[in-house]
DNA sequence: CGAGCGTGTCATGCT
DNA sequence: CTAGCATGACACGCT
């Protein structure tokens, strides 16, 4: 097995750079890595690598390192496999870093993890090194990873961080991250202590309140996040979705310095002779870069450059309405020219990222001295597909040619006869990805200007879809279900229920989802777990989730609706929404009721079955001891007329006579033909008596 | 293949 | 009048 070499090594930091300008050129928040500012480290990589020692598994470099970590995912993994080895060597890498005078500011969990690690893997060099991100982070820049330092060795560490490594699933499979609390809550609160710091910043800004609602809504969900971080640990698929969340989030803010993609080009052809190692080692005097919209930015990058960047999620805020574009200019992917002329060559060989890394990197025992530009061909072709595809696929969301579709179903569920042309199953086997994702590449409809916070969380929101994302988002596929909350199954009998529509969704989608494999086979998995008002809202770009359609209060749902600008269409489709959640739940709970309206009538029944039981049982009883009685009085009858003696003192006939019992209580001796039938009742009635 | 069941949806009446 | 609820009826899919 041949090692990997990193990316940068030999001039791989041009390549790192060139990412980095690609996604200045997308106009996203160029959040730039802390090697940037280091001269290429070919020996502590190769340390770093050696030290790991070779395995037979896949050998993934992270394409999109979240922190400049690159690595084998097993490394960057905290459960991976010979942690320890490369966490001894990330040590003396942090401690080198730690030499040049550089901050090193973890501001991402793979940062957090990283520190993590090598404090884990050296317990001197623990707290020096934590010690050295804390001091380097004075200012309030840093955050604080003294939590996760003290996780336990070999543990800890972040399912993100997995989740940034593409080929790391399978690894994960074998050996699940199983991140302790105290790592998941230093980086929560570590999350949490950057949100803060953005939101200072949005509180500078010329942001709208709706930017600040949403930061504090997002405080919030960190802070709820905080609190559950502990029972979040099994949960890495939410907490990748808030992760991406969060990132997003942040850069809406937007308050991270923009470049141009041609502006830092111009620094680069204009200061050959720096080269990028000069620019690497930090001693580049501050550059001015014209913005080309009159501002001017004097970068020094020795400084300015001290963000780490996740090319993927940065990809994933394409319609971030902060760098909003024209749609037009948007699909045209005009930005991507510059390289994509320099990489007019096209290489037949190219892989897929995420198909096989080790075709798409140079190895490190082949040494060969590449040019920058044999780099930027070997990075940009691989990186570019990357990004067209990822773009491409963020932008797939929205299929006008599903609008029309969608509204014709008939009202039932059976009018799934989605013909939508793209086939999201050949998108993760197939190379030529190009045609896949490219079938809303012309999508402009006016729905599509909907600003993205609207849609986040929203149900056709920009969820990072897996196989829309051509095997690039390798994040557990299960963060959409995760979120949308449909574990929560709720079977109490009680008839309130405001989450029912959650209990209701989950059990159509479970059910629905079998139906409209069948049916909706061009959807893909996203969308054939979707019902049907979900995949209509996601069409129509409603920037709500039918839960919160369906469970909000009449007030707070008419002041949402207030607040935001829709077209007739998608009122009247969220009143339907509202109306069929409603309704449904309605059903639902008469079904319910009449379910337990039969229960009791059963019950009822049984009851009552129980009570005829035991009233037989009495009458039996009774009947019994009535016989017994007139057992008795026979026997007494038959006793007094043996003793009866007549006038003449021969026994008297019982055939003949009969007892009568007067009033005053004296029996008399009355012959049977002389008792009319009313005396005889009557006699009979004294019997008795 | 039909029956039974669960579920979603619509129509309607009531509050 | 509107919104919501309750319920019968129907359609559909699954077992």
């Amino acid at each position: 097995m041949k090692y990997l070499k990193p990316w940068w090594s030999d001039g791989g930091g041009l390549l790192h750079l060139t990412i980095l300008l690609s996604l200045a050129e997308l106009h996203l928040d160029l959040d730039l890595d802390l090697y940037l500012l280091l001269p290429p480290p070919t020996r502590l990589w190769d340390e770093l690598l050696l030290a790991s020692g070779p395995t037979s598994s896949a050998y993934a470099l992270s394409p999109f390192p979240a922190s400049g970590v690159w690595g084998r995912a097993d490394q960057l993994h905290p459960k991976g496999r010979e942690l320890d080895p490369a966490a001894e060597s990330a040590g003396r890498l942090l401690r080198e870093v730690r030499a040049l005078g550089v901050p090193f500011i973890p501001r991402t969990r793979v940062d957090a993890w990283l520190v993590h690690s090598v404090a884990a893997g050296d317990a001197d060099g623990a707290h020096g090194l934590l010690g050295a991100a804390a001091a380097a982070s004075a200012g309030g820049v840093g955050a604080s990873v003294d939590d996760s330092s003290q996780a336990a060795p070999g543990d800890g560490g972040d399912p993100r961080a997995a989740a940034s490594s593409p080929l790391d699933a399978g690894e994960e499979e074998k050996a699940p991250a199983e991140p302790t609390a105290q790592v998941l809550d230093a980086a929560a609160r570590q999350e949490n202590e950057v949100l803060g710091e953005r939101h200072q910043e949005v509180g500078h800004s010329s942001q709208n309140e709706e930017n600040e609602q949403r930061v504090s809504a997002q405080e919030q969900k960190l802070q709820h996040k905080n609190e559950d971080a502990r029972e979040a640990a099994d949960k890495p698929d939410r907490e990748a979705e808030k992760t991406t969340e969060s990132r997003n989030e942040r850069s809406l803010n937007g308050t991270d310095t923009a470049f141009s993609l041609e502006d830092l080009f111009q620094l680069l052809s204009s200061q050959p002779e720096n080269s990028l190692e000069g620019l690497l080692l930090g001693d580049t005097p501050p550059v001015s870069i014209n913005d080309g919209m009159n501002s001017t930015y004097n970068v020094n990058f020795s400084q300015a450059i001290s963000h780490d960047v996740n090319l993927h999620e940065a990809m994933l805020l394409c319609p971030d309405n902060t760098f909003r574009r024209d749609p037009v200019a948007r699909t045209s992917q005009p930005p991507q020219e510059p390289f994509l002329h320099l990489n007019s060559h096209t290489n037949s060989e190219q892989t897929l990222p995420g198909t096989n890394w080790t075709g798409f990197l140079p190895l490190v025992g082949n040494q060969i001295h590449l040019t920058s530009e044999d780099l930027l061909h070997d990075l940009d072709i691989n990186i570019f597909d990357e990004i067209s595809l990822m773009s491409l696929a963020t932008e797939e969301g929205f299929d006008p040619m599903e609008v029309p579709q969608l509204f014709q179903e008939p009202d039932s569920d059976s009018g799934l006869s989605l013909n939508s042309s793209h086939n999201s199953t050949s998108v993760t086997k197939s190379n030529s990805s190009h045609s896949m994702c490219g079938g809303a590449t012309g999508s402009s409809s006016d729905l599509e200007s909907l600003s993205h916070h609207d849609l986040e969380g929203a149900v056709g929101g920009y969820y990072p879809e897996p196989n829309k994302l051509c095997h690039v988002d390798h994040r557990s596929d299960s963060g959409f279900h995760g979120d949308l909350a449909f574990q929560h199954l709720f079977h109490n009998h009680t008839y309130h229920l405001q989450p029912s529509g959650i209990e209701s969704t989950s059990n159509s989608f479970s059910r629905y989802g079998k139906s409209q494999k069948i049916r909706g086979r061009c959807l893909n998995d996203t969308d054939r777990n979707l019902s049907r008002d979900e995949r209509r809202a996601k069409a129509l770009h409603i920037p709500f989730s039918v839960d919160e359609i369906v469970g909000m209060p009449v007030e707070s749902f008419n002041n949402m609706l207030s607040r935001h600008y829709l077209t007739d269409l998608q009122m009247s489709l969220i009143r339907d929404i509202r109306r069929r959640g409603k309704n449904k739940v309605a059903a639902q709970n008469c079904r319910k009721r009449k379910l337990d309206i039969i229960l009791n009538l059963e019950d009822d029944v049984c009851n009552l079955q129980a009570k005829k039981e035991i009233l037989k049982r009495e009458r039996a009883q009774y009947n019994k001891a009535i016989n017994i009685l007139k057992q008795k009085l026979h026997n007494l009858y038959r006793d007094i007329f043996s003793r009866l003696r007549d006038d003449e003192g021969r026994p008297v006939n019982p055939n003949q006579y009969t007892l009568q019992c007067s009033q005053d209580g004296s029996v008399l001796i009355v012959p049977k033909e002389l008792m009319t039938p009313g005396h005889r009742k009557e006699n009979q009635k004294g019997k008795t008596k």
